[in-house]
DNA sequence: TGTACATCAGTGAACGCGCGTTCACTGATGTAC
DNA sequence: TGTACATCAGTGAACGCGCGTTCACTGATGTAC
């Protein structure tokens, strides 16, 4: 299949949306759209062979473009790559956001959290897939970009954690705490990626059980802790 | 410099040993030797570029061999990757082994985990890097061989598990705290491996205190729990 | 112990392939007048 | 509105490179007699 057929399967696609608006697509926003194909190209086959295999020209291949215009687009794949772990922040913010609004009985925000989890994974599927592997995948860049973002939440959910009926506690603590909340949470996205959707009922009970355990072992600190 | 001043310095070293030994080598010996050799050169490569970036020339290469004689010793990469989970994870079980030896109050295992952690992981750097990295890596093969030993050391903790003050509990809720644990224990790895020496009291610090907060919630867990 | 043959770890040339990157280019879109 | 020029997303040929794998080979080690 030649290149020009997907140049044109692209360009239809362009055309289809463009009925809507009009007519004609200016020029930044014919870019814009490329630049778009090729973020979603590269999630797609980074899923297949991880950051560090995907090659400049497959993404281009895919694209529907030679490979030299990638670089109207990005100076490198690890230009690429940044943008992605920008893009699927963006996804796991929307989910913390999601979590937050309602938060009645304790109980309730872990059966909360864990079901938002759960459906949140399963429909930015890619994002959190791209996460999890690159979290300790080739490029370094992205590596340390992805630690970043994962800091910061852990700092974020420190501060809301603070508002909980555990509010004596040290910041140092609730820090830990949030670590430790963060990482399992981490721990069942990779589960929920694995599984198939039968395993899901599963998981839901693991992931429940297992932040219950840390609350109540949370809830329990100060009495039998060691300071 | 060429490939040949390599074999010399290969040869040197197996001269050296053999002063101690017979002075001949036998040709098993010899094949034993480079095998090591690449397993050695393949797990230190990895680290900088993941099992994925690996490629058999550079293995061949800094082995000091030529390419085509690395199908003397593996079949395929994937094969030298699975014959390197094996090693990594020997070395994990000689961590457990010396972490069940003596365990006295259960503020005291807390205490010796962390400290028997830090040490193999220090000691062991490359396997623990290399079982970390892989986990989520680029072979499918290797990813499922790591997934399985896990598997498999998540279920000899529960039945240590069974063994503390905590034996009431369901075989069910004594897996999804052993997977828990070993999770935490893994992230814990990570960390070590992050880390710069100077930061080790403080991971030390907060892998005691989550390791002390699972422990608390399991102990207190059938009380408060859901059933 | 000496000879004749088998084994096999390692060699070296060769192959076709996909890679990132360079360069001069084309031609549609955008802009100044 | 019409013309002349500028911009720039995408083109296509070319490059040198490292890759895995094939093949026939060499020569030291091992074995049978």
């Amino acid at each position: 299949m030649p290149d020009t057929v997907h140049i044109r399967a692209l360009n239809d696609a362009g055309n289809a949306l463009a009925t809507l608006s009009p007519v004609t697509e200016s020029r930044s926003d014919k870019k814009e759209r490329t630049r778009r194909a090729i973020l979603d190209a590269a999630l797609a086959l980074t899923e297949e062979v991880g950051l560090a295999g995907l090659s400049l020209r497959q993404v281009a291949k895919e694209v529907g473009i030679v490979p030299t215009a990638f670089y109207r687009h990005f100076a490198s794949i690890d230009e690429l790559g940044l943008a992605l772990v920008e893009e699927s922040f963006v996804s796991l913010r929307a989910m913390i956001r999601d979590v937050r609004q309602g938060a009645p009985s304790l109980g309730q925000i872990v059966d909360r959290s864990v079901a938002v989890l759960i459906e949140h994974v399963g429909e930015q599927r890619t994002h959190f897939a791209f996460i999890a592997r690159e979290r300790s995948g080739g490029s370094a860049v992205v590596r340390e970009a992805i630690r970043r973002e994962f800091e910061l939440f852990e700092r974020e959910l420190a501060t809301d954690l603070a508002r909980l009926p555990m509010d004596h506690w040290s910041g140092d603590d609730l820090r830990i705490l949030s670590n430790l909340i963060v990482r399992s949470m981490v721990n069942t996205s990779e589960d929920i990626l694995l599984a198939e959707r039968r395993d899901l009922t599963e998981i839901r009970h693991r992931a429940r059980t297992q932040l219950m355990m840390v609350i109540v072992g949370a809830l329990n600190w100060k009495s039998r802790g060691r300071d």
